[in-house]
DNA sequence: AAGATAGTGTAGTCTACACTACACATTGAG
DNA sequence: CTCAATGTGTAGTGTAGACTACACTATCTT
């Protein structure tokens, strides 16, 4: 009878929790260079050092390790993304940052491979998507609909639908680029590149098609 | 020594076609229902009925009936968004009825399927990825850049970078709602939901945030 | 009717790999 | 010192599944 959670006791000792975290890389290395179907967990222990009986004490089974990699990866992915200050600078400027930032993290090969195996793994393990989630697309969301709520308060941009808003400003900067990236039909966009297109998108979002320069709509 | 491309022949007489698309159906039902690496060859066999070495025969190995899968299936699945008599609309009805058209058949579990196992497998089979976008979300966005560019000529809006508007249109129309429904954390939306966002999509794509209603940007 | 072409069915080979068993080493607390 | 918990290493076991071999059948053409 398998476990039905496995058991992911929190390390007592020093020496255990060094194990643990030795697993944990070897695991997110070949999980994301391989994927996961490709990778047998005898693999990671070479990689890691140690012991197979660790790895099952720690984590119980192969999807319990795997699990545990994507929880802390995504966590970690986004941190950086706190966009602090923000509040202080004309909304172009927010956009244009928050939108560089995102998309350099986004375009990541790490974030990519993330982003490949939660989506194939997903449909045998409904957890990792809401883990993988909240941990970091969703996070995003929230953190930038919380920014235009902030805006609608002090009157500076309309009230309502601000988690909706803040999807789609999320949507149009990544745009067909994601899954370019994702389906690896080319390589990465310079920085130029990333600028010019989120600036094409903040104008975008601010005004409109009209806007780009002359030409009226029917 | 395995085959480099596997043999795809075109079937000659009326019982072989049969035979193929059965398997192709078969092959479709299971990959998408359980996954490609979840699925094996006999489970194929014993749904589409006929023998596995006509499989063989057919597709040369586990791989070529998974792309050919993919292949009919990425063509057919865009063929319903061919908007036709889209340039006697204003722009916003035209654009209306592209998104509407779009969301329902990005939404459909099928469709969702498919840009799974494409995603899951494409590092292992990087012909799929090409095969999937240039039959799919590629053909739209081309589509809808030419419409855009018809209309610049008629000088209805600016010229240039139409590919790249057309993409960060689609992008917006996405949003998060793709990855919500690829990783199954809602359930589909309902027609009028659809509707609505395209709606707010087409006039944010327009006019901009300014346009929602009152309210001044800084 | 005879041979080519394509389909069937079964049985089997070979390999990969998740997971377990077990005997032994290390460490740290009381 | 000792005993309990934790880590190590090796050597399995059982199973699943991709692919092949082979003997046979159905159909179609000339």
């Amino acid at each position: 009878m398998p476990p039905i959670s496995p058991k992911d006791s929190p390390p007592t000792t020093e020496r255990g929790r060094q194990r643990r975290d030795a697993l944990l890389d070897a695991a997110q290395r070949l999980f994301l260079e391989r994927g996961y179907g490709q990778v047998s967990v005898n693999d990671i222990v070479a990689q890691a050092g140690g012991s197979l009986s660790t790895l099952y004490r720690h984590f119980g089974n192969k999807e319990g390790l795997f699990q545990a990699m994507i929880e802390r990866r995504s966590h970690h992915i986004y941190d950086t993304l706190t966009a602090e200050g923000v509040d202080e600078l004309p909304i172009e400027a927010a956009l244009q940052r928050l939108g560089i930032d995102l998309l350099i993290k986004v375009m990541d090969e790490e974030t990519l491979g993330i982003y490949r195996e939660v989506v194939a793994e997903s449909p045998r393990q409904p957890q990792l998507a809401r883990l993988f989630f909240d941990g970091g697309p969703g996070r995003v969301r929230r953190a930038l609909a919380d920014y235009f709520d902030r805006r609608a308060r002090r009157r500076l941009m309309p009230t309502g639908g601000s988690v909706e808003l803040a999807g789609i400003f999320l949507g149009m900067l990544l745009g067909e680029w994601h899954l370019i990236r994702v389906l690896q039909l080319e390589s990465p966009p310079s920085r130029a590149a990333i600028e010019a297109r989120v600036a094409r998108c903040v104008t975008l979002f601010l005004h409109g098609t009209e806007d780009l320069s002359s030409g009226r709509s029917q």
